[in-house]
DNA sequence: GGTATCAATTGCGCTTCCGAAACAATTGTC
DNA sequence: GACAATTGTTTCGGAAGCGCAATTGATACC
């Protein structure tokens, strides 16, 4: 019994996921990035990371933090590591000088492109 | 190309994930821990978590340390921390009163379950 | 031009985490 | 029963994160 016909979801949308399988997925990711010592990143930071690489340009401190809602601090520090580790780099914005743009680095699309390609990984291996 | 008929799978493959799909979902659900400020696990804390909570018990501290290729000390500090949250909770083994078994709670299982939600729910968003 | 407003950063005190080594309690060995 | 091995915990020094408030530099307002 496919079931999904009287619904008239189409049963290939793309994500369908149990709570099973979802949890299964989060852990073997996890497990994955902590034997490799790749986790050296806070939660936050991975969402200022991700959001920075996966939102439209231009990302100030101001506009994450907001976004986020944390506060600039928070922002500012996470540069501050993650510019340390290559991953973003900043610029001031030539048209107001107060504001600081956020710009993606090789480093840093490499490591996000990591991370995909091990989700996408284990969650083939899932079915 | 379907392809999946002549080999008796399900078209419904579980989970099938482009790489954008999943850094949407990495970050969907990231932005949703941390606005609910659920996020006061730490990566591995949260991978300890999940293993007690989906592989087969019992589990011991140095079972976890070596699953998880962690010192002990880490997982004696996770469980600490997570036992003052009511996560989990510990319990000496009578048969060898070296070790410590480690147990579930129900406020463990409603926890991991809320994140199984979270996951699940921005999954069905991503279509 | 002088003052208020805004963006980002930094200082401060606090908490938490980590790794390595030392430690206490229990069990196995002879 | 003495001694080695095993399990989990604790201690120590160091590093990093957080919130909040103060600070610096730049722009807007009148």
């Amino acid at each position: 019994m496919s079931g999904f016909a009287s619904t008239g979801f189409s049963p290939s949308r793309g994500v369908g996921l149990s709570p099973q399988k979802a949890l299964r997925l989060w852990h073997d990711v996890a497990l994955t990035r902590v034997r490799g010592n790749i986790g050296d990143l806070t939660e936050r930071q991975m969402l200022i990371l991700l959001t920075i690489y996966l939102e439209t340009p231009p990302h100030t401190v101001r506009g994450l933090a907001a976004k986020l809602d944390v506060t600039k601090p928070v922002i500012t520090r996470a540069l501050d590591t993650m510019g340390a580790m290559g991953l973003v780099s900043r610029k001031r914005d030539d048209a107001d000088k107060r504001n600081v743009i956020i710009q993606r680095t090789v480093d840093g699309a490499l490591y996000v492109e990591a991370l995909a390609e091990t989700i996408v990984r284990h969650a083939e291996d899932l079915r």
